[in-house]
DNA sequence: GCCAACGTTGGC
DNA sequence: GCCAACGTTGGC
């Protein structure tokens, strides 16, 4: 399987795309949804990742990288949960709101518009393509 | 701050 | 194994 690209989100107020940055890498963890536990442990080293912003912003602001493959999510008592290590790559040239992804038709398919509460998802190649396009890059 | 959507849990 | 109740997420 060639690399992959994904979409992570996060609320600023709690982890924002500055705190990765900061920290130069992080632990990605706590997230507690089997859709998205899929998604994390199909993650390989050097996948790209879209770093969303919800509540505050709602924007693609920057893009990450799989720094470490899913491995137990320590804050998991059940043991049921994985966790993956990002770091940061860059900051998008312009953040690309919720707004501009809902109003382009080649997003419609779009997983985390579909699907709105999934905190990982995937992203496909001419979607990568498009956010990146509308971020004036 | 509210509420809709939806995933998970637990009782039966 | 089903389904109602509950909790959480995230857009508005």
């Amino acid at each position: 399987m060639p690399s992959q690209t994904w979409l992570v989100k996060s609320e600023p107020s709690t982890y924002s795309y500055a705190d990765l940055e900061r920290d130069g890498k992080t632990v990605w963890d706590g997230v507690r949804n089997f859709t998205a536990r899929g998604h994390l442990k199909e993650m390989q080293v050097g996948d790209q990742v879209f770093f969303y912003h919800s509540q505050e912003g709602k924007a693609v602001v920057a893009i990450a990288e799989v720094a470490k493959e899913a491995f137990p999510d320590k804050s998991d008592e059940t043991g049921r949960f994985v966790a993956v290590e990002l770091k940061p790559v860059r900051s998008l040239k312009q953040p690309v709101t919720l707004e501009d992804m809902k109003a382009n038709p080649a997003l419609a398919e779009l997983k985390m518009i579909r699907q709105g509460r999934l905190s990982v998802s995937p992203v496909t190649a001419d979607e990568w393509k498009a956010i990146l396009r509308m971020a004036g890059e």
